[in-house]
RNA sequence: CGCGGGGUGGAGCAGCCCGGUAGCUCGUCAGGCUCAUAACCUGAAGGUCACAGGUUCAAAUCCUGUCCCCGCAC
């Protein structure tokens, strides 16, 4: 087929690369422009565009999909269909009916459960033990699209958002080149999502990135496996210098009971408001990802630890 | 030119303000002790203090520049 492909982030950068060696002939390239953002206001390409550069694949950057010059330059594309994987532009009508076979997403949970932006992380926060990836066709509303194909993945007890990506991203890689082989032939089937058990996945806020001791133990460990490594649930920490922010990127339920905070053994067991979870990745600002024991040695004293 | 933290034996840190013998916790190696442990004891190896200039009798420490890592904001 004659393709478009829409992405920005490393899941989609991969999914790119195998709808480019399944043999579809990719007409275009999506990502989002180039902005000076990130530390030092420096300019990065998107993984994205990293991949069509590499491929050799004709890149645009447009800043929006709602103009109707970009809009009309889509529809001169002549595609069969376009592919659209996390792109973070949401298309309106012309774009989506341009392509004579549609438009079509790769979205990372059991539509219709968390619809929108964060669904890895939301499946995780919630305790969810199974999520997936699903082919859908695209529709004006927000992943209301019916559904082509499904891959479930299994929630492990130790998942963060990172691990369960990379899972979902090698589902993804082996559900999409099938699904747009049968949507080639005409033959893919469209099942309609019921509102049953309908979610919507907001974006994570940094607000809510930090935790709060005083929930139960459960809920923490989820955050922060939910929010790992990207943005980082996080807590405070007071030093000799001061208030630090320390990230928790990996923790586990554990046994223990006390004020919700405070460090119950010298092994970053940590009271939460039920129960209590020890931390086993953590990051403090201006450091690195640290294990457990690496973070216990820069601290130099355990005692009276207490986090805020 | 967005704001800020950091680079010190293999790991994690202190020392820097106030220049003067390279320190701590851990790991490694050798030996000892113990029924036993993420236990304890003894000893050893391992560092041009990110890099390059400068100041000084003397620089990890003060000054200038460069490279690299990271947090926030976006």
């Amino acid at each position: 087929m004659r393709i478009a492909f829409m992405g920005t982030p490393d899941f989609a950068a991969r999914l790119l690369t195998e709808v480019a060696a399944a043999g579809h002939e990719i007409a275009a390239v999506y990502t989002q422009p180039q902005k000076p953002r990130g530390r030092g206001q420096a300019v990065r390409p998107t993984p994205v565009q990293m991949a069509a550069e590499r491929l050799g694949l004709t890149m645009r950057a447009p800043k929006s999909m709602r103009d109707p010059d970009e809009i009309a330059a889509f529809a001169a594309l002549d595609l069969d269909a376009a592919v659209v994987v996390a792109y973070g532009q949401i298309l309106k009508a012309g774009v989506l009916e341009a392509p004579r076979l549609g438009c079509f997403n790769v979205h990372a949970s059991l539509l219709p459960r968390w619809r929108g932006a964060a669904p890895i992380q939301r499946a995780i926060m919630a305790g969810d033990a199974v999520t997936g990836v699903q082919v859908m066709r695209m529709s004006e509303g927000l992943d209301e699209g019916p559904v082509l194909s499904t891959a479930t993945v299994v929630i492990e007890a130790d998942d963060t958002a990172g691990t369960l990506q990379d899972k979902l991203m090698e589902a993804a890689a082996r559900l999409l080149p099938a699904a747009l082989a049968e949507i080639a032939a005409g033959r893919a089937v469209e099942t309609p999502q019921s509102d049953d058990g309908l979610t919507y996945a907001k974006k994570i806020t940094p607000a809510e990135a930090r935790i709060d001791w005083t929930r139960p133990a459960i809920e923490v460990d989820r955050m922060t496996r939910g929010l790992s490594p990207f943005p980082g649930a996080w807590f405070e920490l007071e030093t000799p210098k001061g208030p630090v922010r320390v990230k928790a990127l990996l923790s586990r339920p554990g046994l223990g009971q006390g004020a919700p905070g405070e460090a119950l053994d010298d092994r970053l067991l940590i009271a939460c408001g039920e129960g209590a979870v020890r931390l086993l990745r953590l990051q403090r600002e201006g450091k690195t990802v640290q294990n457990a024991d690496d973070f216990i040695r820069g601290l130099g004293n355990t005692h009276d630890l207490r986090l805020l």
